[in-house]
DNA sequence: TTGTATGCGTTATCAC
DNA sequence: GTGATAACGCATACAA
């Protein structure tokens, strides 16, 4: 069953395919009769546009792509309802491709993309990329680039990033508030925005507090949860009470090493972690930790595609942190 | 900046756009030295197919379109990555689309699929659609269908579902053998193949043990976190001391009451989940549950979709399930 | 092996 | 308000 295409309309009412296609996309100059005649007629032949026709006419699509690390991550797949709630409304689909934090994922998703003739694409970009190298490449093809949470700043795009450092400054100052003495910070790879920034906050904590900066316990592996479990064992050896963790992971391997080491959380060591996974509030204890408004996010990306899309504003965006706190720093003072 | 197209490189090198044309897309009848010679051009060009002007010439696109009810469930996000690792080597992209368990997103998603000329579509379907009408517009349209998970057997699709029948069968027997003698069960709602196979399972294991079936603690609302934790006060009121339960999030709740009212898991009262969330083994105690396979699962539907596509095979695929048993149903027998 | 001609379905620019 | 015509970029049947 070949598909019905405008002229098979046309055809049926003896008119041209012209008016059926004005009178399809709202064009004004048609006549209300035809219009209503046409869109009748339409619906009952089970019309449904050609889009790949349509936009290789228009010379632009109605879709936009959005590239991640992964979507099975709480945050992830929330920045993606968020854009989706902004994104379908105003007429446009989203693609959804991972990297797997990989570089060469990556570069395979953006050429995918820009093949598909994306209207713009939003991305985060995998951890393997160190540098704004492939995503030039879509600047460079003129599709409108909106990066958030982990952002190159040498590349003409609109950004959405959590204020990560007011945030790790509050989680930092939450354990010096609880009473901890030698608080620790668990990080990610010193490349990322994200990390740096993360880091900073922590120092200002301490330095604000009158509390003394040691490189010695600052751990910037990456914020697994094999890192989290390694790295506890490091920090109880340096002569830690608590740590701030970038990362829930990185958090969750704290607290198996203090659970197979029979240390008390929060009782003799604090852990506050960043992200507010879903099994954050499921661990005994229950874990303190940043929530990142993942939602808003998404909705503050797609908006800000249609702003550079719809009125060349480029934006930078900085969403606010919240810290949820729940048991695992909140010991009493002493 | 205007992307390339094969007319300028064929003018660039005065040729014909055809012999390019011909060249990029691999065919055969062109020569080794003008191949070499499109070849470097192109790349030094920068030049890109169109997907759009390519796929409406050709009448078909490399896109494949998937539709699950939501991407932040480890399940289906690993059914969208096994998906991908079969189809991207093959030459497809995927779509996806959640349909938030809501008939008119997934009705709009089917829509926009169709609209854009997805080759084929991988879908399992919301829950709050209870029967094939939707999806036999796909299959009207002349989609490749595969459906997982939860399918309906009255459309002509491929299928793969996981063995829920069998699966429940052992949790059962899991829970029998660890010696609880009166075994309720909580299913989602019984119009899904899922939780129908499911509950044949658990009565299956129940009679096949000698042990009798009583509907009155078979609870079939749905498996939502408040629904295991409501439910499993009533379980207790009619005397039960395990749950089989057809979903994490449900057993969760489950256990969140025992908790909350001193019960002991798994001393008082057994649970096993299905799924094997990723919160399952964080618990305390950690949850014996039933593995999907999701990855097998995604692998096996895109398969599917390619031997439909290119061999007009038609298959319908049962994946096993697998007991990880952990401590939530593991006292000492009496 | 290469060139010529045509059309995929739609939309935009004319003219009427 | 409607119709005729061309073009988006590419792939193919046919001719050479």
């Amino acid at each position: 069953m070949a598909k019905t295409t405008i002229s098979d309309i046309a055809k049926a009412l003896g008119i041209t395919p012209s008016t059926v296609s004005r009178a399809l996309a709202g064009n004004s100059r048609v006549s209300e009769a035809t219009r209503m005649m046409i869109e009748r007629k339409a619906s009952e032949m089970g019309y449904e546009r050609n889009l790949l026709a349509s936009s290789l006419r228009k010379g632009f699509t109605d879709t936009v792509g959005m590239i991640v690390p992964r979507i099975n991550r709480q945050f992830f797949s929330n920045v993606i309802s968020g854009a989706e709630a902004i994104l379908n409304p105003a007429g446009f689909n989203l693609i959804i491709c991972q990297s797997h934090e990989r570089r060469e994922d990556e570069r395979r998703a953006i050429a995918t993309l820009i093949r598909n003739q994306v209207a713009g694409m939003l991305v985060s970009h995998s951890l393997e990329s160190t540098s704004s190298e492939s995503l030039r490449e879509v600047v460079d093809q003129g599709v409108v680039l909106v990066q958030f949470d982990r952002i190159f700043d040498d590349l003409e795009s609109s950004t959405v990033v959590n204020d990560n450092f007011s945030g790790a400054y509050e989680a930092t100052k939450h354990l010096i508030e609880a009473g901890y003495h030698r608080i620790g910070h668990l990080g990610g790879d010193d490349q990322s925005n994200v990390y740096i920034e993360r880091r900073r906050g922590y120092i200002k904590a301490l330095t604000d507090a009158g509390m003394a900066v040691d490189e010695d316990i600052i751990f910037g592996d990456s914020i697994t949860r094999d890192k989290g479990f390694y790295n506890m064992a490091k920090a109880l050896d340096k002569g830690c009470d608590a740590l701030y963790c970038a990362g829930d992971y990185a958090a969750l391997g704290v607290m198996e090493y203090a659970r197979h080491n029979h240390i008390d959380i929060p009782g003799q060591f604090g852990v506050v972690g960043t992200a507010n996974e879903n099994f954050a509030e499921l661990l005994v204890p229950s874990l303190t930790t940043l929530e990142q408004n993942a939602t808003e996010i998404g909705q503050r990306a797609a908006q800000a595609f249609l702003d550079m899309r719809f009125n060349g504003v480029v934006s930078n965006i900085v969403v606010s942190m919240k810290l949820i706190v729940r048991d695992s720093a909140s010991r009493q003072h002493k």
